[in-house]
DNA sequence: CTGGGGATGGGGCCC
DNA sequence: AGGGCCCCATCCCCA
């Protein structure tokens, strides 16, 4: 495979070239005509992608845990939480957006920073630079990371918070694509083919690993005995499987 | 031991 | 400023 293909887009056209990969779906979690019904009758949401049923095509609802609703549908009951977030109370007490939406105990004090970002999980520090003079940052009082933005520190806040909550396994994730990738895991959808065999695949990053297999020259080579792999932990196992120079 | 799929995490950039 | 998307990376598991 080329490595142009892994090359950045200009911004202009944003839609890299998975042109016959992508079906369009770009941004939402819409399951393609056909595909799957999820636990509550709703298609678009199953726990298992080996339990599938066709569904109708005229859809016209999003469910809130990204998968769509036919006309008039409504959504299940939220089931219980799994038992990684039942059995930690102070950090769904600290952390109440990992509760289902219906059992929420408060909300979050948002003070300036918005929604999601308690006032208490920021600190400010001053870095120092050259002559003496010092850039402010900010940084994470869950791990100490700090970020020269505000708007970075949010987002790496969200790493600690899981605002993303998926509807059908409670599992939290912090940003809404990747919930969106989850719930893949239940519909089975998979946007992304493979335009050099008939493979398709849920995410993206899986499709260009997948694509380095039909690749002569590998992405990854190893300095001793210069054989090349199409990952990096491929790679790693090698060499530190002892490698000596001699493949 | 190796190859590869599946799932997920995270920083950066653009709109 | 926030959301969406990009790319890179990692881990786990199975054949």
């Amino acid at each position: 495979m080329p490595r142009s293909f892994l090359v950045k887009k200009p911004s202009s056209t944003r839609i890299p070239n998975y042109s016959q990969l992508d079906t369009g779906t770009r941004g939402k979690c819409v399951t393609p005509p056909g595909e799957l019904r999820g636990p509550g009758g709703h298609p678009g949401c199953h726990p298992s992608s080996l339990n599938r049923l066709p569904i109708p095509t005229e859809l016209n609802g999003l469910c809130d845990c990204g998968g769509l609703l036919p006309p008039g549908h409504r959504q299940p009951p939220v089931p219980p939480a799994p038992p990684c977030l039942q059995d930690s109370g102070h950090l769904l007490s600290r952390f109440p957006l990992l509760l289902p939406p219906d059992t929420k105990a408060s909300p979050i004090p948002t003070g300036t920073h918005g929604p999601g970002t308690p006032l208490k999980d920021i600190q400010t520090l001053n870095l120092p630079l050259r002559r003496g003079l010092h850039r402010r940052s900010f940084s994470c009082r869950h791990c100490a990371r700090a970020y020269a933005s505000l708007s970075a520190l949010k987002m790496h806040i969200r790493t600690h918070t899981l605002p993303c909550q998926c509807r059908l396994c409670g599992k939290a994730f912090s940003r809404p694509w990747l919930l969106q990738g989850h719930i893949r895991t239940h519909t089975g959808e998979k946007p992304y083919a493979c335009p050099h065999c008939s493979r398709a695949f849920a995410d993206r990053s899986n499709l260009r690993a997948h694509l380095q297999t039909h690749s002569d020259v590998k992405k990854y080579r190893c300095r001793a005995c210069a054989r090349t792999f199409s990952r990096m932990s491929l790679l790693a196992r090698h060499e530190e499987g002892g490698c000596h120079g001699t493949s």
